[in-house]
DNA sequence: GATAGTCGTTCCACCTACTGGAAGGTCAAT
DNA sequence: ATTGACCTTCCAGTAGGTGGAACGACTATC
């Protein structure tokens, strides 16, 4: 399968599949022209690695996870402390962004509600 | 002021700062022997610029802010429509993370409860 | 057989927002 | 005179791609 075809099986645009192969994720077989040529195993890996990135591993928790997924005697500690390390540094980026949203919301709903020539939110920024 | 004194008032890091000047967010005066020279004015743009940052707009939105703080013309308007832009991208990233938090969560709570050989957490990700 | 259009290839540069480090100058204290 | 803590510039690297140039390959049509 061409690399257009895989792009469309894993939804991941034909630039991102060469960088992944750049960057050893994957290994396409190479037709007698030079093209790559995907087998399903490599749109496996492929589609992976996307998952992988849609919860928001990093490309290289996605490289471990994909070898222990590939390795048969994988423990499931090793998955799990990984996962839950991910968990933890999503929960603690939610909190921040909950903590940006609320101060950011509140200088603009005083920003609605103040027509004084200096912005509640440039004020704000300025440090009041 | 030097550079040292500027980022513990600002909280900045002075590679931060020196980067700053770098791309024009500030230009700070120039003592004899080189070093740099922050006014007031100075670090309290870096400020500014520190708190915008710490609310997540880039450093472009930022610049633009800056610029409507400094322009004693500007109009509530325009920096509300940056504002609001901004909400509603970090409202949109809290949604999605939210998303994977919930979806990851639910793939380790399995793995938890299981100890077949195949790891939950991998299998969703190889998509089941 | 020529041509057009859509694929494919490599390689290099650029993006954001810094950060690290090397090589060297300056200053205050001892 | 030397130490140590500053300062300077400049170059390279980070993550995870993305854009574009320059060029080759394949298919369909005339």
């Amino acid at each position: 399968m061409n690399i257009k075809d895989a792009s469309k099986h894993t939804g991941l645009p034909s630039k991102t599949i060469r960088y992944y192969e750049d960057i050893g994720l994957v290994e396409p077989a190479r037709l007698a022209n030079g093209y790559r040529d995907f087998s399903d195993n490599d749109l496996e890996k492929l589609a992976f690695i996307g998952r992988g990135r849609a919860l928001g591993f990093s490309i290289d928790e996605c490289r471990s996870l994909l070898a222990l997924y590939e390795d048969r005697t994988h423990t499931h500690s090793e998955v799990r402390s990984i996962a839950r390390a991910h968990l933890k540094r999503i929960d603690q980026k939610i909190k921040e962004m909950q903590q940006m949203r609320a101060t950011l919301n509140d200088l603009v709903k005083r920003c609605n509600n103040d027509d004084r020539p200096d912005c509640p939110i440039l004020l704000g920024l300025a440090g009041d």
